[in-house]
DNA sequence: CCGCATCCGATGGGATACTG
DNA sequence: CAGTATCCCATCGGATGCGG
């Protein structure tokens, strides 16, 4: 799973399928992308109303995800020269072009996710007796 | 952002919708859980099989990641009491239920890997030049 | 207000070697 | 064959303090 910029041979079409999810899960993977987005999809947001909303994000990693976002063309970053400063984060067509990404996670998540916890509680139930018998 | 694991106040709902997501995150968006879906949807594999489809992954991080799937029922681990040992590893009906997902993100990394190729290509080169001006 | 710089502990994950 | 165990390093991310 090399992910070469470029590759002609098209048998490894598979691999490079691979990759591209790979890239985007990368971006949108971590702990912040598919919350930010959420939150711009309403509209604008400056910095510190982004951390107001999310709770738990420190400055650093707000900062940080998001320089990632508009690195990769998701938003775009807005400065108005006035004081005090004001920046505006939005989403680009690009990023708004993901959100029927996030609203398929979220759905499957939503109508899932119970399904998932169970088998989680079960599973760890089961490995806890198993433990308990040696 | 706490997750707790029952909210009885309906203004939090976002914030469910958000950790659901996020859960479901946690568990595809590492670097292999997705790839594994993928390989297991024509069908069982054993572990080796595995392992041999996905060049780059260590024994332990298969085994890692198979864990967690199976932990969250995604998939199921079967051991067949022979010799030598064989393990086939199985999507279940939850774990086919993702297909949907993979689908969303491969159609999107697919159509949209270029656009955020190119912008971060132009993000780059603008940010070096500004640094070599300085 | 909006960050960036630095330090530092926690974690993730690769390489390698070994077992039932 | 199908893992497990150990080491080790790179990265992540939190805390703090400073700058424009």
């Amino acid at each position: 799973m090399k992910c070469s910029t470029h590759l002609e041979d098209s048998e490894q079409v598979d691999s490079l399928r691979d990759c591209a999810s790979r890239q985007v899960l990368d971006r949108i993977g971590d702990a912040w992308s598919v919350l930010i987005v959420t939150q711009l999809r309403a509209g604008p947001l400056r910095f510190t109303e982004l951390a107001r909303k999310m709770d738990g994000v420190t400055p650093k990693m707000l900062t940080q995800t998001l320089r990632g976002l508009e690195r990769d063309g998701l938003v775009t970053r807005t400065v108005h020269a006035v004081v005090p400063p004001r920046v505006d984060y939005e989403l680009t067509p690009l990023g708004r072009s993901l959100e029927g990404v996030v609203d398929a996670i979220t759905a499957w998540a939503d109508s899932h996710i119970g399904d998932v916890l169970a088998a989680r509680g079960s599973y760890d139930s089961k490995a806890s007796t198993a433990k308990n018998r040696s």
